[in-house]
RNA sequence: GGGGGAAUACCCAAGUGGCCAAAGGGGGCAGACUGUAAAUCUGUUGUCACCGACUUCGGUGGUUCAAAUCCACCUUCCCCCA
């Protein structure tokens, strides 16, 4: 108990570690063809410039599994790879919607499997490499999602039925169809309770039937699943250096650009962090230096949640 | 120099005699997560010997059975007049 938490590292002596956790990622993949090497970890961990290094030494291509680098025109707040980098290395699921379109985990594990099988096919490696936990599980877990899409209407319906009625009467509904389901959700979680009752009417079938099913399959594909975590502090300074480079490198310009094509802020990328607080500051609600500091902040509250997401894994090689 | 206002927990901010260890928000800490996931949701946040006790609401001293709340003085900050 008293190492709960990882050595700290300064630049120089992370940057050392990674680079032997290259060597060392590099020598597991020649030794396990059959694996996909698969790189996650907080932002701001160096997973990127890892998988990077990983893919140069085997010749791989990289697969990101980020559900911010999906949109097209969101380069610079999502950290996505170089256009120099992208050059070298070739990456998938990068840019591959438009901001007003929908994406979905569903979609990210069928398009995933789709690239992993194609490059299987023709020999090439493939490193996944991204943050999104959700994105990662679903990989790892090979969940395969059922076709039970949203459904725009009947989620509406359910929606302005919870408003009507009230949401209690919603939750408990699913605690008596569904028990299990009730015991790690909370009455108070309107988004997951009406996405139960879409999928209960769209199929007849509870959240934990589903769940049951879509984890039914065996595991198309065997990874070597890598995390990155640097610690705590070492993650909360790098963020706050990272985040001023972001706004250095034009992050600012980048989101008034993409509202000038989008000017619908309700749509999902403009969610993401850094894009936000800028609209914010563009709309005159706080200051630059606010501005930065939200941005300083929301970046380490998420990277808290990742570690979160990822800590109870026990099927990761720690780095 | 004169007049007015403000000082509340890590920060912002309610609270104007008892129901106040003190609303709410932020931040921190912890957790959850199966088609929005960089999203969304939850718990916790004075101290301790923690179903009870103790110490808090700028400071000191009063009034009162009882004060963050009333009075006096002091300190600091802001505003207006000069």
């Amino acid at each position: 108990m008293f190492m709960k938490d990882s050595p700290e590292y300064t630049d120089q002596s992370w940057q050392t570690k990674l680079d032997s956790s290259c060597q060392e990622i590099m020598n597991t993949a020649r030794a396990n063809p059959e694996h996909v090497v698969l790189i996650s970890g907080p932002t701001a961990s160096g997973k990127s410039s890892l998988a990077l290094c990983v893919a140069q030494a085997l010749n791989g291509v990289i697969l990101s599994a980020d559900s911010m680098q999906i949109y097209r025109g969101f380069d610079i707040g999502t950290a996505k790879a170089s256009h120099e980098e992208q050059r070298l290395i070739s990456h998938f699921m990068i840019d591959i919607v438009d901001p007003d379109q929908g994406y979905s985990v569903a979609k990210f594990a069928a398009d995933a499997r789709n690239v992993l099988a194609e490059k299987a096919n023709e020999g090439r490696t493939v490193i996944v490499c991204g943050g999104t936990g959700q994105y990662i599980q679903a990989l790892l877990d090979g969940i395969v999602y059922a076709s039970h899409a949203k459904d725009a209407k009947l989620r509406s319906e359910i929606t302005a039925q919870a408003e009507g009625e009230g949401l209690t009467k919603l939750w408990q509904e699913i605690v008596r169809l569904d028990p299990d389901t009730a015991k790690i959700m909370e009455p108070t979680d309107s988004r997951r309770i009406i996405r139960f009752h879409e999928l209960y009417r769209l199929t007849g079938k509870t959240r934990s039937e589903i769940d049951l099913e879509s984890r039914s399959q065996k595991n198309q594909f065997k990874f070597l699943p890598f995390y990155l975590d640097p610690g705590k502090s070492y993650l909360n300074s790098k963020i706050a250096a990272r985040v001023f480079q972001m706004i250095e490198d034009g992050l600012i310009d980048e989101t008034s650009a993409l509202l000038a094509k989008y000017p619908d802020t309700s749509l999902q990328p403009f969610y993401g962090i850094g894009y936000r607080e800028v609209i914010g500051y563009l709309n005159g609600d706080y200051s630059y230096e606010e501005m930065a500091e939200r941005i300083v902040i929301h970046t380490r509250q998420y990277a808290k949640r990742q570690r979160t997401w990822f800590r109870p894994r026990n099927d990761l090689i720690r780095i």
